[in-house]
This record gives structure tokens, sequence and C-alpha cells, in this order.
DNA sequence: CTGAATCCTTATAGATACTG
DNA sequence: CAGTATCTATAAGGATTCAG
């Protein structure tokens, strides 16, 4: 399980430049803009094809496409695919892929809690920089 | 907004439908190429321009300056400038830049933990569409 | 040393049309 | 319904130069 509750888990020296602990691997996998949204609405349970693109609203077919593959490409969600007619196909997370979904929530937690706190320093910034170019 | 013309600016997504769990205000923070990994190396201690620009390897002046303005901007990193010669900048997290760093470092945690398993994943996938386009 | 100002390349994603 | 296939727009980031 997790570790260090004092700071963040690093190594004295921490290598953390070179080839890190693997915060950017996350990050290149649910760093875009759609990944997290589906991976959240999947945490809520199964869903097909259409029923997430209602639910992730914005985003395009081609995008929710390419997302799931990936998604499932990584084993964090898994494809079932119906040969009726017409097609029915259902995604679900997969153990890890519900795991990350729920470290990602403590993120978003992490965001409510210091959202106010945030939008008081950026305008405590933009006020004392309004001036600059 | 006086940052806006330098370059950076994250697109906001807009509300998730909904419930807008706040992931995507988190993740228009962090979810670019540099942020955390400078938030990382501050979560070290004190750290200088310079110092940071060493520290995470591959980052650009300009995407230093820019990513250490933003999250000073956000009230996660505070700023003290020397008026010496050469001049002398120091960057240290607050203790909300902390707290966020802690939260990043439980999703490494994650990453670390699942890395092969999402390797074996992409490895299994990759076989089973070799064919496909 | 710590930036700011420009120009330029390339990922990423949006729009649209088509298909089994 | 659940995708593919293109084409295009945009902005994130890189390289370089200049400045206090």
């Amino acid at each position: 399980m997790s570790v260090a509750h004092t700071g963040v888990t690093l190594q004295p020296t921490g290598p953390c430049g070179d080839d890190d602990c693997g915060i950017r691997d996350v990050l290149d996998r649910i760093g875009d803009k759609w990944t997290v949204l589906v991976l959240v609405e999947l945490a809520k349970g199964v869903r097909r094809f259409r029923e997430l693109e209602r639910a992730v609203p914005g985003i395009s077919q081609r995008m929710l496409t390419l997302t799931t593959r990936r998604l499932c490409r990584d084993g964090l969600v898994e494809r079932t695919a119906y040969a009726t007619i017409p097609p029915q196909v259902e995604y679900r997370l997969t153990p890890m892929g519900a795991s990350l979904a729920e470290a990602v929530a403590r993120l978003a937690d992490w965001s409510r809690e210091h959202k106010d706190a945030m939008e008081d320093a950026r305008g405590r910034w933009d006020a004392a920089h309004a001036d600059e170019p």
C-alpha cells in the first residue's frame, strides 16, 4: 500500500528528474482532455458507447473511440461487444481501472477542498500584476 | 488576464455535465507536461530558478518560467526575489502547494504499483490486434 | 542569473462524412 | 449503434534571441 504520510515519497537524491517516479506515466495516460471523464463515468457502472457519449458532454465520437480504446489497451477498461443488430458494446472498468478511478477521485477531493483558496490566490495575483505586460 | 498572451492557456473543458467533480480543474492545472515535475522537485525543498532547470531535465527556460508563474498565480508556490547581482530567485511550495504535491505523490504510488500490469495489458492488446489497422 | 519576446513545429482534438 | 476515415484548426511546447 501507500507509504509516507509525512511528505512526497521521494528518494533522498530523488531521480524524479531523469526517469521520474511514475508521475509522468500516469499523467501521460490521464492528462488528456477526456480520459478521466470517461473513467469517472465508468466508475458509476457499466456503460454503452452511446451512453458514454451522452454522459460526457462535448466529447466527439472520434475522441470517445480513441479514449476507450486506449483505456482498453492499458487494461483499465474491458470491452464487451454483442453481435446484435444494432450492435451493442459495453464498457466496464477492470479492477485496475477502478483503483485508478479511486486514486483520481482523491485528486478531485483535493480540488474541491482548495478550489476557493486557489481562486482567491489568482485574484490576488492578477490584482498585484495588473500593470505588467 | 495578463498571463494569457505568453502562450500557455489550458483550455477549460467546462463543467463535466451534471456533476463537475473537480477532476478537470486539477488536471487543467497539473495535466500539462511540466507542472508536476516542478511541483515534485519543489517538494524536496527550496529551489532557485537554475536549480529547477537542472533538476527537471528537458524543460526549456520558457516553460519553466511559464510553469512557475502559473504555480505562483495559483497560490501553490511562493516566489522570493533578491535584488542581488546576479539576481537570485527562490521558489518554495506554499502549504497548499505541498498538499497538492502530496496528493500527486499518491497518484505516482498508483503508477508504480500498476506499471507492470499495464505494460502486460498493452502487450496482450497489441498481440491480439496485430492484424487490424 | 532570471527572465521576456518571437518565431516555428507538431501533437491533439474538433468537424464532417461514410460504413457494417 | 458503434465505429472509420479525412481534413483542418489550434495551442502546447521547443528554439532562439534579447534584456535587466
